[in-house]
Order: C-alpha cells, then sequence, then structure tokens
DNA sequence: CCATAATGTAACCATTATAGTATCATATGA
DNA sequence: TCATATGATACTATAATGGTTACATTATGG
C-alpha cells in the first residue's frame, strides 16, 4: 500500500501540535523534529486539513491548529485522511477469459474488508490525547 | 508499506496450483491467467519457495506443485512470505535532539504491533482450501 | 504602507520499488 | 539429443514518494 512513513509522520505531527495545542505551530518547526522539508509537512497538513484534523492560518503568526479537540481525532481518523486507498486493497489485472481470475478480485476484496474490520477498531482505539499522555512532558 | 499487488497475485497463483494439486504448474500458464510475464510469476514463486509455500522442478514436465497441502496453507502464511517488512512499519527517522521524536519510535511501534495482533489472526482464518472453494468448479 | 513571516502550490530532481522484458545457463524427461 | 522447464542476471519503464527551490498569497505589527 502505498503503505508509507505518511502514517507515521503524520501522528508525528499531529503528537507536536496537540501537545501546545493553545499555539500555532509553524511548518518549519515540525519539519525539524520530524527531520525533513517544510514543504513535505505542508502537503501532508494539507491532506489533515481536508479531513478536518488540523486548520491553518497564513502570513505571521500563522501556523496550525487542531481541528478538534486531540480527544476526539483517533488514529483511525489520521489513518484514513493519509491512507487514501486502505493499506491494502490493489488492483490487479487478469485475464478475463479465465474463470479463475474472474473470480479473484471478488474474493480478495472480501478478505481485505475482513482485514480491515479488525484493523479499524484497533486503532480508533488510541486518540491523539492517549499519544499525547505517553510523550515526555513539557518542560 | 510496500503494499503490493504481490500479495494479490500471490493467492492467485497458489489457487490455480491448489485447484488441480496432483498436476505441475508452468510459469506460463499461471502469468497468463494473471496477465503478466513468466518471469515476474517466477521470481514471486520463487520467494513462496524459500517460505515452503511452493516446490518447483525444472526441466520438461517440470513446474510448480504445493509445497504442503492447501488446507494448511493460510493467507497469513501468504502474506509472511510475500511482505517482507509487514504491512506497516516504515522507519521513520526524526531528529533525536526532539524529546517527542525519541519517543515517537516506541510508541508507533506499538501501534504496529497492536494492528498486526489483529490482522494475523484473521488472515489465518482462511486457508487456500478455502479459497479453493470458492472458485468455479473445475471444467 | 511596508517589512516580515507564514501557508499554498507548482515545478523539478533523486530515489526507490515494481513490473516487464530479453537472454542465457542449467536441469530434466522422452 | 531435443524440447521444455526453472533460475538468475541485466536492463528498461513506470509510478510513488520525498526533497528542494521558487513564488504567489495572506496576515500581522510596527
Amino acid at each position: 500500500m502505498a503503505a508509507n512513513s505518511r502514517f507515521a509522520v503524520a501522528v508525528h505531527a499531529l503528537a507536536l501540535i496537540a501537545r501546545r495545542p493553545d499555539e500555532r505551530h509553524c511548518s518549519r518547526e515540525i519539519a525539524a523534529s520530524v527531520a525533513t522539508n517544510p514543504v513535505v509537512i505542508r502537503r501532508l497538513l494539507a491532506q489533515l486539513q481536508r479531513a478536518g484534523l488540523v486548520r491553518s492560518s497564513r502570513g505571521a503568526e500563522g501556523g496550525f491548529l487542531l481541528g478538534r479537540p486531540a480527544a476526539r481525532i483517533t488514529l483511525y481518523d489520521v489513518y484514513r485522511a493519509v491512507e487514501e486507498g486502505g493499506f491494502f486493497a490493489r488492483p490487479e489485472k487478469g485475464n478475463d477469459a479465465c474463470p479463475v481470475a474472474r473470480r479473484m478480485k471478488g474474493l480478495l476484496d472480501g478478505v481485505f474488508a475482513r482485514v480491515e474490520s479488525k484493523v479499524a477498531p484497533e486503532l480508533r482505539r488510541t486518540s491523539l490525547a492517549d499519544v499525547v499522555r505517553r510523550l515526555p512532558a513539557r518542560r
């Protein structure tokens, strides 16, 4: 899947914001902690913004804030925002003349759906507030 | 994750073999059903062979057989053979000077481990024999 | 009103993974 | 000995991702 570091970086970025939820956090600050480029952070947070997980404001004193309280953002929300097609489920081509090939797609879709139905509740169990609680205290 | 079509193609190939377990199946035959190249199939089945899921023999009348009965090959076996690093778990870099970054890796490892612990039993529930049962009857 | 500082975006390059392809060595069975 | 198969290597093409630069836009504060 395009299973990536995007999920990991997204959680990391959100945790940084959630740790001090009243301050605005700029992409440069977050990028420094993640050890990447500010543009990469802005691209990723743009996805999270579309999902309502963060809000941004421009200009001096601008930056990012959470879109809702950390207790109401779960890791599943992040996963959904970032992994558009799910961790699994790639299109497989298959020769339509072959009866086995014709059935495989539906069969695998079923498998993936069942896996997803186990993954989702597990990810929903952990909120961003839970993550922040397990981080070192501020200062 | 390098979440890929590799898992899907592997299940497809194994199902073709398992449907007629007493015949040898060549890479050309399997490639035709999957609509890809025989070399791609041989590369993939080489991975499955290392995991003991198939055996091969060379020469005329050569080809692939299952390494053990279809009832004793689960989708989890296939997933492990094909997705070396798991669907999740990418290395994230992080700035070691940042206390949040230092904790993120361990924290995410825990999340991924818990997710994996839900995925594994679900994939173990389905054997290759189950897959074959859901395919159209031979002939 | 201007300098500063931030996001939003586009463009481009590098890297990586994967698939596809051609080719040849090797092995096997009739 | 010939036909046929895997095993292995090498090369190309493609797509996703990440990194970088650059610039337009927007907001704040003096």
